[in-house]
RNA sequence: GCGGGUAUGGCGGAAUUGGUAGACGCGCUAGAUUCAGGUUCUAGUGAGGAUUCCUUCAUGAAGGUUCAAGUCCUUUUACCCGCACCA
């Protein structure tokens, strides 16, 4: 047969959508696999051979469970709302809901065009209304649960973008969108309290089965870390200056206090401190500062002392200065802390800086070079001399601090509260009324959802105001609690909100009663093994995880865990090596590559590139390569010859089914495809093959070449379709040859291969090596001090 | 700075976890088929030396453990990714 795919592809794919076999069943008494995969944005340029492996890999897994009888969902939907397509919405003066429907619409059929197997009756759109009410829905509830707060404070801002960004959006001080410098403003913006669930999130990940490094992103992102929390009392107030530290054994190193520049405790005493003209200019010039900038500037130290104000080292009751600096951040701790030079850099360089007293209280290091940092025995420090080690010290001086009342054990975080609203249009608006006498109020629930006011000016104002304060239709309206004249949140939802439980709409996607029926949900989630980029394990992840455990928590979903397992896929890189990217000119269209050499193809090189979670750049002749191997699979037809076995292929087939079967199991997709190239090498080398043989074969490359497959399986006259025929099996003992060849060393040199039985005991086994004309050359004369036989691999004589 | 990772032919990458390094694919060489080939088939292909049956050296570098090391240990270099003044 030719491999005719321009015929047969897209034949087979309307077989399979007029059969829906690909529909996950109703029928809930089967064993299920929930696979999945993140959902795309669907962007203008359309897709990207990177989703075609990202996709590709869940799919061979879902295509070999259904073979497997499994009652299988993997769906796939579209995450559409966000900024990119509102930019080119006003960029290009059509609405963004049309370009969505034409982004999707074009997403939509390339997915169809690659034939995965997808449950394309249970698609979702996070735009549309059926979708975001429960997106509303849920946020509903984290606010009735007292999730959601509003607060002003320094925000991570994007003047391009005009948006307010959270953390995780604007990491290394750059807009996630369009890469421009963030600049801190002091904004009034919606919080969830997702700092909450901080330890959830952290113990959480000891039940799940995640990549290592996607476990350790997010226990670094998370940020725990234990410690204490100390009051240093200001001199001649009866209030004090309340520090976190993690070294609380080092107190008595203390020489001075250092406090953020946007401290309370500046203006609190504003009439005592005689400089503030000197502080005033400090603070205005750090708020220019960039975020950047004020993270390169890591060596050279600023900042202004107090002059008037002064604290007490509550462990000796010593008097010490208080600076203002903006190495120490408002939004960590407390906004200020202990400073000991002598055992931290950050410290030792501002104390070296403005000449202030480093004591050392842990012998180890030389002070007056450098700050030590390690372990050692501590000196000068009153009860605590003596003491080895740094955690018997800790432990001693949190005895101390509670006794005296002056400080507690604490915990502190690197993760902050998630900055949830965006002044744009293209997002969920947010079901909140501010009410003058109720103040804030929900939506209520039967109003849900908040429709997304039709406009035709969408623009974000200058001022930094949502696009939707314009409509006035929208913003007037009655607080529900009063009755009384209110006005509406005008801010929408962040990108993120909308992905952040869509895998629970799959399990029940048309379910306009509930966001999903209790009894899908029981049988579906949690979510067997999902896949996706290393990019979004410290924002899509951390957030859905947390949606999702306030959903179990308020007994809305049956698992605390959303996800059982977490894989992630490299990048293609370009044929140059180089991250793909519209301005170098290197982007593969999956398009182009179908067209040329079809989808099977596409499908398996995508897989066959390398190790499934490493990146690997795109080459064209390797394609071909693909191609050739598909085309010597479809001309395997002339060489069927009768039924059963062929005794030279046996072991060759069991191995190969063993092969393939387990490498999927474990993402080696390329060392599987591999094996089956092999076995087609074999083959053809024998010449000929069984209908039988051909149709194990059929059934293990299926998951990777479809089309190809099915056309196949109907030239053998196959049952049904080749994509739900029952997956192979291999017996063990046919896995290994009647012979095995041995690798026969002397002193660890290999001098020889011989071909032995496969139970040969280490006796007979070493006799025939010992026969070999080359073991005999090198052992000649010699006496033999120790012989080493691992059945089944190498044998190995030593002698003197 | 902290944390994690990677390093194997001309290239992408294998190696059952300590047991014949280079599977599979690309590329290249030769031969055959074809009117032609960016076709197909067959053979060869880590490097150096002898070319009939050989032999030495090779997994970023340098040591070590072992009968045996790409794999384990020590030191070191380069690159990649994540976080970044986190107190």
């Amino acid at each position: 047969m030719k491999h005719d795919f321009a015929a047969i592809e897209k034949k087979w794919q309307d077989k399979w959508e007029e059969a829906g076999i690909f529909h996950a069943s109703g029928d809930h008494t089967k064993k299920k696999f929930y696979g999945l995969v993140e959902f795309p944005y669907p962007s203008g340029a359309g897709m990207h051979v990177g989703h075609i492996k990202a996709y590709s890999g869940l799919e061979v897994v879902s295509r070999k469970r259904r073979m497997q009888g499994y009652n299988v969902l993997f769906p796939i939907g579209f995450d559409a709302y966000g900024l990119p397509t509102e930019n080119y919405a006003i960029k290009t003066n059509t609405h963004p809901r049309i370009v969505t429907d034409r982004n999707i619409a074009k997403f939509t059929q390339q997915l169809k065009r690659v034939g995965f197997s997808f449950d394309w009756t249970r698609t979702v759109d996070t735009t549309e209304e059926g979708y975001y009410k429960w997106t509303q829905w849920i946020f509903r509830k984290m606010f009735d649960a007292g999730l959601v707060f509003r607060a002003t404070t320094l925000v991570n801002y994007c003047p391009s973008c005009k948006v307010v960004l959270s953390n995780e959006d604007s990491q290394g001080g750059k807009c996630d969108i369009c890469h421009s410098d963030i600049v801190q403003k002091s904004k009034d913006v919606w919080y969830l309290r997702i700092t909450e669930y901080a330890d959830k999130l952290l113990f959480g990940l000891d039940e799940v089965d995640y990549l290592p490094n996607v476990k350790l992103q997010q226990e670094n992102w998370i940020g725990r870390s234990e410690g204490a929390f100390v009051n240093f009392p200001i001199a001649d107030t009866d209030d004090s200056l309340r520090i976190y530290t993690t070294r609380c054994d080092t107190m008595f190193g203390v020489t001075f206090m250092v406090i953020a520049p946007e401290h309370p405790i500046i203006e609190k005493y504003a009439d005592r401190i005689t400089n503030m003209e000197a502080l005033d200019a400090y603070k205005a010039e750090c708020a220019k500062k960039t975020e950047f900038e004020r993270t390169q500037l890591v060596k050279d130290k600023t900042g202004v002392k107090i002059e008037g104000l002064c604290a007490v080292n509550p462990a000796n009751g010593k008097e010490i200065p208080i600076f203002i600096s903006d190495y120490v951040m408002m939004g960590y701790g407390t906004g200020a802390i202990m400073a000991v030079p002598a055992h931290d850099e950050r410290d030792y360089d501002f104390a070296k800086k403005f000449g202030i007293d480093i004591i050392e209280v842990i012998k180890g290091g030389d002070v007056s070079r450098e700050a030590y940092t390690g372990d050692g025995e501590m000196v000068n420090s009153d009860f605590l001399d003596g003491i080895a080690t740094k955690k018997e010290a800790i432990a001693k001086m949190l005895e101390f601090l509670t006794g005296k009342g002056i400080g507690e054990k604490g915990v502190q975080y690197k993760m902050k509260d998630w900055a949830f609203n965006r002044q744009r249009y293209w997002g969920e608006p947010i079901p909140i009324i501010h009410c003058p006498t109720c103040g804030m109020v929900g939506v209520p629930y039967e109003e849900l959802p908040l429709r997304l006011p039709d406009m035709e000016q969408f623009e974000p104002g200058e001022g930094g105001e949502s696009p939707l304060a314009k409509v006035e239709s929208f913003v007037n309206c009655t607080c529900p609690k009063c009755g009384g004249k209110a006005k509406r949140e005008t801010d929408t939802m962040p990108q993120w909100a909308g992905s952040s439980w869509y895998f629970l709409r799959y399990c029940d996607p048309h379910n306009d009663e509930v966001f999903a029926s209790k009894e899908a949900l029981n049988y579906w989630m949690p979510v067997d093994w999902y896949n996706g980029g290393m990019e979004h394990v410290t924002r899509h992840m951390i957030y859905s995880r947390f949606w999702h455990r306030f959903l179990y928590d308020i007994g809305e979903v049956p698992c605390d865990e959303p996800y059982a397992k977490r894989t992630a896929q490299g990048l293609i890189l370009g044929p140059d090596g180089e991250k793909m990217s519209k301005s170098k000119g290197n982007v593969v269209d999956p398009n182009d590559v179908v067209d040329e050499y079809g989808a099977d193809v596409l499908r398996v090189y995508t897989l066959f590139m390398g190790e499934y979670g490493s990146a690997a750049p795109w080459s064209e002749s390797s394609v071909r390569g693909c191609k050739r191997f598909l085309d010597r699979v479809a001309a395997l037809t002339d060489m069927v010859n009768g039924e059963g076995v062929t005794p030279k292929l046996e072991t060759a087939f069991h191995k190969t089914v063993k092969k393939v079967s387990c490498d999927i199991e474990d993402m080696k997709f390329n060392t599987a495809i591999a094996a089956m190239m092999s076995l087609i090498n074999d083959i053809y080398e024998v010449g000929s093959l069984t209908k039988d043989e051909l149709g194990i074969f059929v059934r293990i490359l299926c998951p990777f070449a479809p089309h190809l497959c099915e056309e196949l399986w109907a030239w053998l006259g196959g049952e049904g379709f080749a994509s739900l025929a029952e997956w192979p099996t291999w017996d063990e003992a046919k896995t290994v040859d009647a012979t095995v060849t041995y690798a026969v060393q002397v002193c660890g040199k290999l001098r020889a291969t011989i071909d032995l039985p496969k139970d040969i005991d280490k006796d007979s086994a070493i006799a025939a090596a010992k026969e070999e004309a080359k073991v005999k050359q090198f052992t000649e004369g010699k006496t033999v001090v120790k012989e080493i036989f691992v059945p089944g691999k190498i044998i190995n004589i030593v002698v003197k």
